[in-house]
DNA sequence: TGAGTGACTGTAA
DNA sequence: CTTACAGCCACTC
């Protein structure tokens, strides 16, 4: 039976919830789902993601495209984050604060 | 059961 | 401003 890691269905739906032309962290959608010291583990969980999930549009703390090479193509992530109104340059989002969403936190609280 | 690893973050120099 | 180190949790082998 296909055990359903909460940790992993929260990132999947925290994730997927991220507004178009907006982008967040990994640490911020930890920390939505109760596991801030887990950062990591979202970026991991999204290489397993089995949904559509957007993950072109979680970056690290600093707004750059740290996971654009686990992405099929070559610049395929900046070319989604482009495409969606943003401006990459050298692997990092400018204005990202501007662009920032921070997750809903109820996702850790039911 | 134990050791290794990572799409990170924060603090220090 | 950049570079370096340690902590951290969940997962895989």
């Amino acid at each position: 039976m296909p055990k359903e890691s909460n940790f992993y269905e929260r990132v999947y739906a925290v994730t997927r919830q991220i507004p178009y032309g907006r982008v967040t962290s990994y640490g911020a959608i930890a920390r939505s789902i109760g596991a801030a010291k887990s950062a990591r583990m979202v970026g991991y969980a999204l290489g397993n993601s089995p949904y559509d999930v957007p993950a072109h549009r979680v970056l690290n703390r600093h707004g750059v495209l740290t996971g654009k090479h686990h992405f099929p193509g070559t610049n395929l992530m900046q070319q989604l984050l482009e495409n969606e109104g943003l401006v990459v340059i050298d692997n990092q989002v400018q204005d990202f604060e501007k662009h920032f969403w921070e997750p809903p936190t109820n996702q850790g609280d039911s």
